[in-house]
DNA sequence: AGTTCTTGCACCATCGATTGTGCAAACAAG
DNA sequence: CTTGTTTGCACAATCGATGGTGCAAGAACT
């Protein structure tokens, strides 16, 4: 389809139709021309030239000669997610504003997935990675280390290489507060009423468990550990760990606090098999922010990670000469039930 | 950071190492050598040697010598949306299973922003190129029929190549007549008291008014041209709408079909700042699945969009040899409320 | 032994852009 | 008018992989 285009011009073409050497015409079109001393009427002939013959340069050519190639990737665990797809957009303005071109791809949150995906991502040649959410972030770093690739990580750390990640221990901790908080005026939550469902044991879970059980503690003096469901990521095995509760003990937990907006999916698909009056008296910590979600018909806490301030400290923090492996922490913020905050879609323009 | 990394191994380094030419080491490695006639111990020598030294082509002196870069393109909207980042999801699947490296932009709905992304993309030699919900497909497809580059249209249509997009008309009858069947019970709805809201002049705006206001005149019998309000894709222009017919009128519309999930945003924005309580009696259709938005304290029908079938349709018509400029309809699902759909992420494995 | 195949590989141009180097022409200085 | 400088550009190597072509050594055949 639509290959009837004539093939595209390259500076071979527009060096013969401007008299002067393929060398000149490059020099002109990637702007070292200065430095070579062209005349400006030459690179005002051949900027014209350009223009009418549509002359792009061929970044793979470019990128083979100058070993870079102009994109960024973002390795991301998955794209149809809320918290990971505003990574995406957020990471891509940024790339876009440096003259750069972005490459988002995912990798399931599979260790060897994600290794084999930036090995493909190195075989382009890009300029640095952004690893995102990586179950395995040495592993990559590896792979990255090999290529002598920039690299940094994101959302969860790794130990080789500067991590940028939300502060999970106090935004458990405030999540936490503000559910039991939330049930203060009338009849206060009891220890064993407050259970935390879902992730795995990954750093950003711990942490968020440490916090978790920090408060529970602080303000209602005890913690069972049976009150901890680490379920994992999938959506069906929170639902399932939901219905086991549920039918031991004929009703939810007062309390929840899940880990994230996609264990919240497995949470809703318990909920599509009973009726709404089952969940009157509940109140939900969900660290992720996702709209919908907040206005839900029962109290949804929410934890909006800040994606605009991890992507700006990572672009900060790999630039810098010789970053150190430590992990610097970006604060979430807590939003209440009922709001609808903006996102990185309200930087667009609609045109109507 | 992490450049500590030798340079990794070409052909050449293999080469010297094997005691045999650059030729015969890519024959080996890229498997054309049985065509070249390579002897068997002399390739498995060759491949000993690349697997120890972590060999992997590099793909920008292969692209540039074939003229093929092995990555396809998705041009989307925005990424920060359940639709679209399914979209990219199983787009990226499909890409994969190709052998294959997928390479996702965002335009933001900017024509020219569309274009020059476009440009980018061939820049870098993209075999293929998906273009989603672009503002102007058709400038899309010029730029991309002056570089040679196969190209087709998804979720809204071009007149130049082929399109593969949802049956907006059918669903917007369906999202419709759901919602007017949702009050038959009690007390039924009235022609103005259906309004619709959101969306723009493209296609598949078009078409699910098209089907909105057929509807409204076979079942209620009229429809109103100020039912109709289209107030772009930006949430805060919906939330504007939305006030001001709340002024006006002092309540909502009993039915409201909503245009897409962004534009159900915009109703959030609003409803933030009016207690639950007003809209008791309100039901929401919408146009797009998300999860959390079917489990909404007021009825939600939503619109689940069929990706994977237009994904599918779209790898299936590309590949054809003389494609014709023609639109394929792919049927959507109608969701009834508090329904959690399974997605994309479902086929992910977690491991624990 | 001489001729013809076949096997197994090496050689080299090529893709398009970048960049270090060289060198004529124009100009200035003495 | 000779010598040094500056200006303005051309030349050619290079990045790493691909693929057409050529050719020596051995096998097969007469």
């Amino acid at each position: 389809m639509a290959s009837s285009g004539k093939k595209k011009a390259t500076i071979y073409d527009l060096s013969v139709l401007s008299g002067s050497s393929p060398s000149t015409v490059s020099a002109v079109l990637n702007g070292t021309w200065q430095k070579r001393r062209i005349k400006e009427s030459t690179a005002e002939l051949i900027r014209s030239l350009a223009e009418t013959h549509q002359y792009t340069a061929n970044r793979q050519a470019r990128g083979l000669r100058s070993s870079r190639s102009g994109l960024i990737g973002l390795l991301l665990p998955i794209h149809d997610n809320r918290y990971f797809s505003s990574m995406a957009q957020t990471f891509e303005a940024h790339v876009r504003s440096k003259g750069q071109c972005p490459i988002v791809v995912s990798a399931s949150r599979d260790p060897d997935e994600e290794r084999k995906t930036a090995e493909t991502l190195i075989s382009y040649s890009i300029d640095e990675l952004f690893i995102c959410g990586a179950t395995d972030p040495d592993g990559v770093h590896e792979v990255c280390e090999a290529a002598g690739l920039k690299h940094i990580n994101i959302d969860l750390p790794g130990s080789k290489v500067p991590s940028v990640i939300s502060d999970n221990y106090e935004g458990g901790r405030m999540l936490t507060e503000a559910i039991i908080r939330r049930f203060e005026a009338d009849r206060p939550l009891l220890p064993d009423e407050l259970y935390l469902f879902g992730g795995r044991n990954d750093h950003a879970s711990r942490e968020r468990i440490r916090g978790f059980r920090a408060v529970k503690n602080e303000l209602l003096g005890a913690d069972p550990d049976e009150c901890i469901q680490p379920t994992g990521y999938a959506p069906n095995n929170a639902r399932l760990a939901f219905e086991a509760f549920y039918e031991k003990h004929g009703r939810l937990p007062r309390g929840l606090f899940v880990n994230s907006s996609i264990n919240f999916e497995g949470l809703l698909r318990f909920m599509a098999g009973h009726p709404h009056e089952n969940f009157a008296d509940l109140v939900v910590g969900c660290y992720d922010y996702d709209p919908f979600a907040s206005f839900l018909p029962f109290p949804v806490i929410m934890i909006r990670q800040d994606v605009e301030g991890m992507i700006t400290k990572a672009f900060e923090v790999i630039e810098e000469a010789r970053p150190q492996p430590r992990i610097h922490l970006i604060q979430p913020e807590l939003v209440q039930p009922r709001t609808a905050l903006t996102g990185p879609l309200d930087a667009l323009k609609d045109i109507e």
